[in-house]
DNA sequence: AATGAATGAGTATTCATTCAT
DNA sequence: GATGAATGAATACTCATTCAT
């Protein structure tokens, strides 16, 4: 019927389903990212993936399995890059450092994720819990971390006793938030936060008290 | 129809403005910091306030400008318990410490607000950037920060150079994301996070990584 | 359009609440009667009622208990023209006579409580179940039928020991399934059932039939 | 993709066009009987098949053209069946006796008759009209009756000039509305009867209702 | 013959909002 | 001030059907 030139178009073309998934899938979390799950639109997804809306179906079933989908998506990146992460050759000052450097970076270039972890949460960690892949993978973060605090108390540059999951919170929670209450505090107390030099004094800041904070 | 004189109605028992005004509010305030912006219902909140749909119109225009309202007057109280802490006579590591502890116990006890923040960042921080008072009521707690800091660095007990606002953006990171994400962390970590022992803990550690980072 | 002012136009214009109902209600019982439960649509129905679609869902909740209303209607209306029936002047054979002639008319006459009725049972009895209403009515034309009984075999004009029930649910059934089934028999059989002279041809052979099957 | 040969494909271990046919015949009647030609759906037949959605449009071109072969198939069976009654040794009374059983023992077994019956009417004997083979097959239940009446009339057992077709439409009425509306009346009347031994006791009462209403 | 992928038109239902009294 | 009735534009999801291989 066509080379396809006009008329009908559209995805279909490809017949490439596992492409189209991973456009799909895309999308998704891009249109979560962006919105959150009640605020996300399947028809906006399947617009954005160039896809049928049916598909989007197809694919995933309904739109709550696809949100689960698209956030165990953005887990397993996430996880994927901390596996990256080779601070076994750093002193443990550091490594540390190079943690909270990487948990500030990846916020601040993943603004997505930061929606669709508080949205997560808003609703109740509903789809964490019903994921077999985010429950099983251990994160590779609070493992570096508690090397990391392990080997420092070893070497006596940190003081020892503290709980690395703790750690964890506190270095996430203070990345997390800068981010994700960025406009609201930029708006109220009339400062940018946004801006690059407002970040780089802030990840100084929160290094600074980390490292101190662990002295021994 | 009925037995009742004529023209009134029925069983608005109320005839009360300003009551009527605060129990929308009230009811509000409550579907929102349940189950945010997107996923609150004008109809619930009606409900709620046991008050009729039409009568939210009536005294806050749309659904918006009614979450605008219920934020300010979130944002209104809060500022009203800082502003009731007096910490002058305290030495500046209890102060900070009380500090925290507010900071901790205040998102404790008010997992709506913690819903709202994340919500309204969520979108933009639109409302508060479209909020006369919320902008102009500066945080009290910013203002404790600071004097705490200054009183801490002349006892040299604290290091100076410390930004307040930074500082102030670090515990509320600290603590808002233990009760932000403690559900998605329980699952992932297999730690129940909202088990009061896990809070006393975790109030112990930042307490101390604080103080000690804070530390000349 | 129409002969309404201007502007929106529409059954708003009424501003009767128990009419609107009722135009509902009865634009149900004629989409469904007619197409039955799957193959109504509430759409149509606020069509034909010339009513807003939500207005459907105002009134109803839902197309099942919309479904439900209409079924309740139905059976108040045949009970309601049973209930008039009043065979206590006639003797035996003459009440029984008219009880078969009633039954057949009313088929005859509403094809859609035909449509209903099969449907209904095709779902399971489901909305039948679920009605107080439907259940508590006991049938006026039931009882009519054990007094009829009763009398004839006092009289010694019909044998005794007739369960009032299974012959409720003869006369029923060779009634129904002649205009249930009629189309399909018109078609097999090269007959037109549906002719009135069919109609009473038929009639006089249930009501012979019957008679004679109840001689002592 | 995978280690298989090549081009064939996969799990199909039949490749066997009649058979397939017939898998998908007798899952088309089992689902149109169940939930009727509106409530059926494409997916669900090919899946009681074993086989692909794609498979029932090459067979039988569309969901109304399968229905329409379901119908045929499912009178084509009960028309065989009708066709092995040997009445012929048996004495009138005796035959229609056994008529009569032999109409309410199937519909007793094939419940999925009477809903594709009563579905087939409820949407104007469409497909019927449409049968060709519906159509050219004589009923062979209907030329028992008649000539069942025939004998018993010589013999002086039933009185003369019942027409065969109105008593066929008598008794396929009481026994089809007996199993078609069981379960509104049921919960009507509050009398199970789906019970067997409400069916028996039924099936004397209308058995005795027919050859004493046939007596001369 | 057989299959998975893709599509368009529908389908019940929801929701913020406005009208009329 | 207060209320019930009415509206239009979404919204998630379904279904018969067709395309490409």
């Amino acid at each position: 019927m066509d080379a396809r030139p006009a008329g009908k178009g559209g995805a279909q073309a490809k017949r490439n389903p596992e492409a189209t998934r991973a456009l799909i899938l895309a999308a998704a979390r891009a249109e979560f990212g962006e919105k959150g799950l009640d605020g996300g639109r399947v028809d906006r997804i399947a617009q954005r993936a160039g896809a049928n809306k049916q598909l989007v179906y197809y694919y995933f079933g309904s739109k709550d399995e696809l949100y689960k989908a698209a956030l165990e998506a953005t887990y397993a990146e996430i996880r994927a890059l901390e596996r990256e992460l080779d601070l076994t050759a750093l002193p443990p000052r550091e490594a540390m450092t190079r943690l909270i450097d990487f948990s500030l970076d990846y916020l601040d270039e993943h603004r997505d994720f930061i929606r669709m972890l508080a949205d997560e949460n808003a609703h109740g960690a509903r789809h964490v819990r019903g994921s077999e892949m985010a429950l099983r993978t251990n994160s590779p973060l609070l493992e570096l971390i508690a090397a990391t605090l392990r080997k420092g108390a070893e070497e006596g540059v940190f003081r020892a006793g503290v709980d690395p999951l703790e750690l964890y919170v506190s270095i996430a929670g203070m990345t997390f938030f800068y981010f994700a209450n960025g406009l609201t505090m930029s708006a109220i107390f009339g400062r940018d936060l946004t801006h690059p030099k407002s970040v780089h004094s802030y990840r100084k800041h929160i290094v600074d008290l980390t490292l101190a904070g662990l002295r021994p």
